[in-house]
Order: structure tokens, then sequence, then C-alpha cells
RNA sequence: GCACCUGUAGCUCAGCUGGAUAGAGCGCUGCCCUCCGAAGGCAGAGGCCAGAGGUUCGAAUCCUCUCAGGUGCGCCA
């Protein structure tokens, strides 16, 4: 349970009281009435809008109600103020023992603080990259992996079960090409001069497939026609393709639970079975669809396909589920995983698409309110593109893929636990600027280091300590006396700390997981303020030297602090630094 | 043409799903190290939240329209 939530039941239950002394009238939803950090510090710890959310049903007068309820509250221990402003709003102010239990709470809890059962282990299934098995992961993928990621290890915290799943597209047209590249790779392992025409993918990194395959088969398929030997170079590429993706992954520090191969879906009914489930709905039907306006197709012709009634699940057209010869369209085969991901019993879908896949939202949507009864919410979050720069120009080459910047690229470069953090220092759907020398910077400017600085800034401390002969193991904290932390900017960084269940939820809640990022960028601040307020005010310092007690409760606050920003920093999959080098 | 995303300080961006006088960093101005890491902190200036209507006690936030930028639009996945 967090504290706003305490609070808003001792405002819920005042109003319960209110009710049966028949100061208030019996019947009134109380949904809307929250209990929230103001904005403004002058209007207290808390505000509640209770009175204003009652006000019309009641019938009663704003400040009327908020005036009753500051009464009630008064009585409540932990409430040393509770004054009604502005228009009916109702500021309280709680004890400093308050906020310094919250201290303790953090040191006591540790980094399980600020989990929550709100997800009351639902399951939901998380599917990120899902990049085709045609080559190395590039920056695009690594915002999306970053993301994904983030977001599922910020539901885990929130009490949801949680299953990281990647869907491997090795079922269409893309991966015959990817077999045709490799197929000339090896040609050229026996020395043959080779083209990449129609096409095929002429990166680096399929010559080391080319030569393994080279050393299974020797020359078994030299001046071989296609017929003999697509389908075995294929299983071999895309094998060799996904060994490269795990341990592009694996370098960022990504794990998934599950990888689901499209193609086990191809011959084996399962596709067949979802179209029969949306059949059997009315859903499927054959048609011809209008041209699309504007800018038409070159050739353009109509034909009759196999469409999927979209539009009864809020599309805007109707899709094809086959192509005109009969093939499966991509979407089939998509609608028929998420249908198996239903019928696994997940509480929530979640995929996480590039943005140039935002016309694909409203399909998939459609697909899963059709197949689940509307059931099984399906969110789809787009990351935005990655513009990469270095020396402040835009940084395209890549040594490897040739064409195009890789993950291995920019982890190589600056690290994954800085990749990991950048990537999330914006909001999803907003473009991302990534420099190569700004990241890397240690400055202020740069929000990865400011966080890794208060870190390291609070084990320099505990360093500097235990030195000087003072107990700062996690039981000594727990155990010190926090009573004479009541300055001002002590209750601060307190209060900072108490917030951050509250965002835990509100991030979960919205999939958001670059709000954790934006949190620990405000809690560092806080930290390096105190520890400033130290220059003037010496009483402010954390270390005490000879006095053992006074240190103990001072270091008890930085040490939460890092508590705080460790969990946080492992949600974002960053490892927190002992010392800035 | 249609759909989705975006538009907030000079610049880069937050803004807790509708709360009070809209915040941070950079840049600009002025301060703070005989003292736990100054790789930091404090203070100041800087805003018609793209624009116009609407919803209501209350809007940067929700709805409609307009403008600007990005992405996508049947037989590529």
């Amino acid at each position: 349970m967090q504290l706003f939530s305490e609070i808003r039941q001792l405002v819920l239950s005042a109003i319960a009281d209110l009710q049966v002394s028949g100061d208030l009238p019996g019947d009134l939803k109380t949904d809307a009435i929250t209990v929230e950090p103001p904005r403004d510090v002058a209007h207290g710890d808390m505000a509640t809008n209770a009175a204003m959310v009652l006000a019309k049903p009641a019938q009663m007068k704003p400040r009327d109600i908020a005036e009753k309820l500051a009464a009630a509250l008064g009585q409540d221990a932990r409430i040393t103020s509770a004054e009604v402003a502005g228009p009916g709003f109702l500021n309280l102010r709680l004890a400093n023992g308050v906020w310094q239990d919250m201290v303790r709470a953090v040191l006591t809890q540790g980094e399980h603080f600020g989990s929550s059962d709100m997800g009351l282990g639902q399951k939901v299934n998380v599917e990120y990259v899902s990049a085709n098995p045609t080559g190395p992961l590039h920056v695009g993928h690594t915002r999306g992996a970053v993301f994904g990621d983030a977001l599922a290890s910020l539901l885990d915290f929130a009490g949801f079960e949680v299953t990281r799943e990647y869907y491997i597209n090795d079922g269409g047209a893309q991966v015959d090409v990817l077999a045709r590249s490799v197929y000339l790779r090896y040609l050229e392992a026996h020395g043959q001069a080779v083209a990449f025409e129609d096409g095929t993918y002429p990166g680096d990194y399929l010559i080391p497939v080319g030569e393994a395959l080279k050393a299974k088969l020797g020359d078994a398929f030299i001046g071989k026609g296609e017929q003999f030997w697509l389908e075995e170079v294929r299983d071999f590429a895309t094998d060799a393709m996904m060994d490269l993706i795990r341990s592009d992954l694996a370098a960022l520090g990504v794990k998934m639970d599950v990888f689901y191969s499209e193609k086990s879906l191809y011959g084996t009914g399962r596709i067949e079975e979802a179209l029969a489930t949306l059949e059997g709905k009315g859903l499927i039907y054959e048609g011809v669809l209008e041209p699309p306006k504007g800018k038409l197709p070159e050739d353009w012709e109509p034909r009759e396909q196999t469409l999927f009634r979209s539009t009864e699940h809020g599309d805007d057209v109707d899709r094809p589920v086959k192509k005109s010869d009969g093939a499966w369209t991509y979407f089939a085969p998509d609608i028929a995983y998420h249908y198996d991901k239903i019928s696994r019993g997940f509480d929530a879908l979640i995929d996480v698409f590039g943005a140039d896949h935002g016309g694909y939202v409203k399909r998939m949507k459609a697909a899963v309110s059709a197949l689940s009864e509307a059931k099984v919410p399906l969110d789809i979050k787009l990351t935005q593109l990655v513009k990469l720069y270095k020396d402040g120009e835009p940084f395209k080459m890549s040594k490897r893929a040739g064409t195009f910047v890789t993950l291995r690229d920019v982890v190589d470069r600056v690290g994954s636990d800085v990749t990991r953090f950048v990537m999330l220092t914006r909001k999803n759907d907003a473009p991302l600027d990534f420099d190569f020398d700004k990241v890397l910077e240690q400055s202020k400017e740069n929000p990865v280091f400011y966080v890794q600085y208060a870190h390291a800034r609070v084990a320099s401390v505990l360093r500097k300590a235990k030195a000087a002969g003072i107990d700062v193991s996690d039981a000594a904290l727990q155990a010190a006396d926090l009573s004479a932390n009541t300055h001002e900017a002590e209750l601060t960084l307190a209060k900072k700390l108490a917030e951050w269940p509250r965002l835990v939820e509100i991030a979960a809640r919205s999939h958001e997981p670059h709000r954790v990022a934006f949190y620990l960028y405000d809690l560092a601040s806080e930290l390096h303020a105190l520890w400033n307020r130290g220059n003037d005010a010496p009483e402010l310092r954390f270390l005490h030297e000879g006095d053992a007690a006074t240190s103990q409760a001072k270091i008890a606050q930085a040490r939460a602090v890092a508590v705080v920003i460790s969990a946080g920093l492992g949600i974002l999959g960053v490892r927190p630094a002992e010392e800035m080098r």
C-alpha cells in the first residue's frame, strides 16, 4: 500500500463517516476522488479534490464539504493540518514522522520498495523486437528492444505476470531472399565471383554463414537449381540469423521467454483455425476492395480477395487475408499468432512495433477484439525513429551491415547501460536524437551520468563512513533514529522517495517506462541538492566524523535514495555505478 | 485523399490520464569549494501550451475544425 492510497482511504472513510452522521447524502460516487501531490509545495504535501467532485451530486458548496472533511481528517495523527483552498481543494500537511518512516521503509524493504500488487498477478504478454531473421538488429530495433524490455520489467514490478516474447517472421518471402543471399556467399566461399542482385542482402554478416554452410555441406549444392537447396539453406540461414539476433539481444541484456516461429503456423492448421473462428462470426468474405484514394498504385486493378471485416471492430477498411492468387497475406499468420496468444490465456497483450507499422495497428486490434470477444485488450506501442549523431553530424554508416547502423555498433561504442537509459529518456511516440558524444559526456546535461553520479556519491559516502569506523550496515541504518531529520531539504527528499510507489503504478498503467527515467533524474536532483546544502550548513552533511548516531541518521537518507535509484535502474535494465571514472 | 503520431521557454524535452500561479536541462545574467566527489548546487530573466470553437466548478490534457511536420495506405513482411 502506498502512502497516497492510504491517505485517499482516509479521505474516503471520512466521507463515509459524514454520510453516517447525515452531513453528506448517502449515495455518492467516489471514483473521481484523487489524492495527489500538488504542483506547488506551498499547497502542502497532498491535495484532494474530494469536495469539488462531491459538490454537485451532494448539492452542496464545495467549500462547505471541504470544511467538514478538514475537521474530520485533522483527527488523524499523521495529518498536521488540513486547509481549504481555492475552489475547494483540501490541502493536507503530514507529520515529519510520516516522511521519516518513509525513509526507513525504503531501507527495510530494499529494492522491493515501490513494487505493487496492482497487476493482481494478471498474465500479460509483451511482444517486442520481432525483427525479421534476415540480419543483425539495427538502431530502430534497439529502441524497441529497450522499450519492450523496460516495460516488461516495469509491469513485473507492478505485480503482473509477464511473458517476454519474440515473433520470428520466418514464413515469408524475405527468408527466401535470405536463403539466396546465403547461397551466393556459399558460392563465394568456394571461390566463385558473385553479384548481389534482385534485392539480395549484400551485408558482410552473411559471409561467415556462407562459410559455415560450406563447412557443413562441402560442394553438395554447387551448380544445383534452387529447388534442390532453397529449403535447407533457408532453415540453415534463419537459424544462423536467430543466433546472431539472440547474441545482439544478449549484448543489450535482453532475454526473451518465448521465441515464436511464424513458420510453425503454416501447414499445421493453425491459420485455418483462426480464420475459421472469424468466419464463424461472419467476419470473413470474398470481395473487392476500393482502390486507395489519392496516390494510386500503378498496377492497380480490382481483384477479388478473401477479406476480414475489420471495419466491424473499428478499422477504416476491410483487410485482405489472402492474396488474389490464394496465398495467405502476412496478416493471416499474424491473426493466427495473436489467436494463439489469446488461447494461451493471457489477460492482456502488448505489441511493441516500429512507427513504420503504424498503419497496422487498427487491423491488429480489430483482429484481437474479434477473436477474444473484446475480452483481451491489445495495446500497441509504437516506437519512433532514432536519429543518430556523431560530432553533431548525422551518423549513418555501419562497418558491419553497410547500409544501416546496428545495435552492436551502438552498444560497442557506448555500452548497454548508456544505450538503454538514453533510449528511455524520451516517450516512445516521440522521435529520439542519440548523439554518441553527448551520451558519454560527464555533466548534468547527460541524464545517464547525472543519475549514476548520484548513486556513486552515496556509495562514496558509505565508503568514507566505513573507513571512519561508522557502522553503515543495512541493519544499523534501519535502526537509526531519524527524528532529527527535520530540515526542509531533508523532508523534500523523503517526499520524493514517497512518490516512487505512486510513480510505478502510473507508469505501469500507462505503459510508459520513460516515466521511471525522468523520476530517477528528479530524485538524483534532490540528492545533489541536499548534498550541496552541506556546504553552507554542516549539520546537513551526511558524514559526521566521531558522531555515529547522527551520521547513521543522515546517511540513512542517502542510502534510501541509492536503493530507489538502483531499483529504478533495475527496471530500465541499467546497472548502478559505484563510482565514476 | 484517408488513417495514425507530433506541435509546450531562443534550443532539446517533461507535465502524474481534468486541478490551483505550466516545469527541467542547455543557452543567457549573478552567486556558492580552507568543508562528505563543484563531474555539483543556489538565484534571476525567459510562455497567448500551433490557432479557433466546444464540454464543466476547472482544459496544455477531453471533443470538433483549421494550420504545420513525421509515418503509413490491396497481391512487402
